[in-house]
DNA sequence: CCACTTTTCTACTTGCTGTAGAACTATTTC
DNA sequence: GAAATAGTTCTACAGCAAGTAGAAAAGTGG
């Protein structure tokens, strides 16, 4: 998985926060402290879009953008490509579990017991 | 946390492989593939110094270099990090739980409960 | 067809990484 | 302790990803 530059994570945080899927001038008006062109928010989004990050609907017209994945989604994601490098997979999760708060450990008990 | 390039990766392996401390020409030998002067390693060590990744024993003459956290801890952290990315962590962990092997889970399970 | 909207192409800038020579500093040796 | 040697830092450049946007092309409404 490719990293995002930040430009691109502004862009996706929006994307993953709207519902609906968008428009580059959407994007534009949702970005106001960096005022962009809207070629610029069309080029990220085509890189976006390359890497796999945004879906695109190219029939309407001012064409629509959405996450391709959620964000909780590509977070778990990135979190088991940092996994998927270790070669001792439970050393890492020892570590990873035992740097967790009580709570979140009751948490992740919760989740593994299936609610 | 900053990102790491493909050889600072390298060198960082094979620090993270080796019990001691090691200098530039140890580092240079442990690399044959690429064949690099010792001031290009040196060069990546400074940077990965400054990144905090490694420690620099600077008495000894050939400064020697060793790594900050073992691997297993660097991946941890790195897990976390992403993780404290999230606004709800709690809907993260559920789907990095949904994508693990049941095995994995079970490994898990083991952990949480303290062996 | 024509004005207008939207998208793609092209291009420049900046910052990070790989790479290493030049210059400087420390150590050893006679 | 000055010369030779070993080691480190400084400086520099190339390549690539990402930020940025104008120019050119393509689609749309009348």
């Amino acid at each position: 998985m490719a990293t995002l530059g930040e430009l691109e994570r502004s862009i996706m945080e929006v994307l993953w926060a709207s519902l609906e899927s968008l428009s580059a001038y959407d994007l534009q008006d949702a970005l106001p402290d960096r005022k962009l062109a809207p070629t610029t928010i069309l080029t990220v989004l085509s890189r976006l879009e390359k890497k796999g990050f945004v879906a695109r609907d190219r029939a309407s017209r001012p064409h629509r953008y959405r996450a391709a994945a959620d964000r909780e989604e590509h977070m778990a994601e990135l979190m088991h490509e940092v996994l998927g490098g270790a070669s001792n997979r439970t050393a890492v999760l020892e570590r990873f579990v035992g740097q967790v708060s009580p709570e979140e450990a009751e948490t992740l008990r919760r989740i593994l017991n299936g609610r």
